[in-house]
Parts: structure tokens; C-alpha cells; sequence
DNA sequence: TCAGATGTTCTGCTTCACAGACCATCGTGT
DNA sequence: ACACGATGGTCTGTGAAGCAGAACATCTGA
């Protein structure tokens, strides 16, 4: 007999389970914003000032283009964000913060980041330093690389 | 001005990245398991031996358990499960890994640990160990404590 | 100037999860 | 023994959500 691999030893187990928690406890914090976090995130995309056209902010939020759309529809009406032409073409809007959307994003990220720090509450300060590294770091990676997923596809072949 | 917090701080968004990259790769690696990598969830859960009622598996898997229903149909119609009723208790059932259940459970654990892998690429040996367990022990943990979000609720007020 | 690529929006369709009702069974109390 | 509420499982309806595909405007390169 070999070990039994229990489910908890599921990496797609512990994300899932750790992103719902998340995402549980994240849905009260960002009340408020249309979209709930993935309005906030849309906020944040939009305030690094970089990726300020639709399609980017979809790709590197992982939506399609076209939930985009009406995402930005419910914030806009919310008066959270403006949708301006972008001068150097003609097809793209730029989308920036008011005021409204400025505060409501701060008031956001404070209320999520005590939403981390009690997810990440069995972890010690520098665990939780850790963690949140190496998880950036594989997102990062991840993102990059979105047509490389190919070399997997080729190894499972051999299966 | 305070400094500008990017999405890529947010662990939502890093949480969410990963869990994207994952299950596009696990699809296919799980091809062939009806309900894809949750249905490999359950067969794993139903492997373990404990946990085998249906609601049981449902909740620590985070599936409505309506959702479990069909999910189990599925994999019973593929000859994966066996549905037994539960002697120690007429109205449940224990779910049972057939031989071909089995099989397939092996196959794509093969394939999941090699996605896995490479998912986790770009961190080295120590780093993706490392990630495991710190990821592993904040689920376990957020599992458990299903009912005291109610805390973070009242900090949540103060804002 | 023309052809193809790109950014955005809109329409239609399919899938899917959840709420709620329903049935069978258990456990407890009387 | 019986009645009651609680629990496990299933089924039905409904609403949301996302994606494919087309449409339109605009950019870019030949």
C-alpha cells in the first residue's frame, strides 16, 4: 500500500479553502463597492495609475473583457470612477478615481487588510511575511507566463 | 501622500492568481473525472475513509451539498463511487472509492503533482515546502473557525 | 488606401450555485 | 409507544454569472 494522500495535502485544496475564507470574510469589508473585491481590485488597478485601460486591468485581474464591461458600468454609476478617452487612442478609456472612489478604496483596503491579518492569524509575523511572499512571487510568475502552460501539457502526456 | 498600494499586495488578488493558474492547469489534468478537479476532491476525500457521509465531505470540501448530489451522480455514473447505505444510519450514505475509482484517483494525483510542480516553479525546494505548510495550516485553521468571523465583523465596525 | 489587428460594447446562450420544499430517518423527551 | 424537532439526502425553480460571438470604432502596417 502506498501513503494515503489525504485532501488536506492538496495544494488546489488549500487554496480553495483559504480563498474562500477570504473571500467569505472579504465580502463584509468591502461592502460598499459594487462588485465586492473584485470591484475593490478593479479601484486598486485603477489607482496605480499603470494599467489603465479595460483589457489590461481584465487580464491582469484574470476577468473576462467583457465582465469588465459592466463591472465598470455599476462602479461608474456608483460614481466610484470615470471612464475618460485615452488621447493617444482613440478605441481605449482610461479609467481614474474620483474622489468618491479615492476614499472608498482606502476605506476598503483598511478594512481588508484586518480581514488578512485574521486569516493569517495562525501564523506568526514573520510566517505571515513568508507566506504572503512566496504567494506573490508564484502569482507573479504565473501571470507572466500564460502560454507556457503548454510544457505541462506535454509532460502529462507521459501519464 | 501615503505609499501606493498596489493590487499585487493584495492577498486576494495573489490567492485568486494562483488558484487561476491551477485550475486551468488541473483541468486537463484531471481530464476524464466528471466535475473535474472537485470531483477529484471528493474521490480523494472518499479514499481517506473518514468523512465519507456526503454532507461531511460536502463541508470540508466547501460544496453546497446540494451540488455534492449531482456531483456524486456524476461520478457514480462513471463507475467511480459506490453509493452504500450507511448501516449505523439509515439516511446516510457512505461513498466508496470503486477498483476504477481508485485507479483514476491515482492518475490524477500523478498529474496534480506535477502541475503542482510546476505551478510552484519558480520557488526552490525549501521555498515550495515552505509555502505548503504555511498555506496548509491557514486553511486548517479558517476551516475549523466557521462561526468566528462574527470578530472580525466587530473590528470591521470601528472603521 | 486597404487589410488585418485591437479595444470596447452588446446579445444570446449555457452553466451553475443557491434557496426552498420534500421525504426518510434519527434522537430525545414524555 | 408516540410525538416532536433535528439531520442527511434529493429535487425543483430561479436568478446570477460568465463566455462565445458579432458588431463597431479605431489603430497599424503594407
Amino acid at each position: 500500500m502506498t501513503s494515503p494522500p489525504d485532501v488536506e495535502q492538496d495544494l488546489g485544496w488549500a487554496l480553495g479553502t483559504v480563498l474562500r475564507s477570504y473571500l467569505r470574510l472579504a465580502n463584509e469589508a468591502v461592502a460598499g463597492v459594487p462588485g465586492g473585491p473584485r470591484g475593490y481590485q478593479v479601484l486598486s488597478s485603477a489607482a496605480s495609475g499603470e494599467r489603465t485601460s479595460q483589457l489590461a486591468m481584465a487580464q491582469s485581474l484574470g476577468v473576462d473583457r467583457t465582465v469588465m464591461t459592466y463591472l465598470l458600468d455599476d462602479l461608474e454609476k456608483a460614481g466610484l470612477v470615470e471612464r475618460k478617452p485615452d488621447p493617444a487612442d482613440r478605441r481605449a478609456r482610461r479609467v481614474l478615481l474620483t474622489e468618491a472612489g479615492t476614499a472608498r478604496l482606502c476605506a476598503a483596503e483598511r478594512g481588508l487588510r484586518k480581514v488578512e491579518e485574521h486569516l493569517l492569524g495562525p501564523l506568526d509575523p514573520d510566517e505571515r511575511h513568508t507566506l504572503r511572499t512566496l504567494l506573490q512571487r508564484v502569482a507573479l510568475a504565473s501571470g507572466e507566463r500564460h502560454g507556457t502552460a503548454c510544457d505541462v501539457a506535454q509532460e502529462l502526456e507521459g501519464c
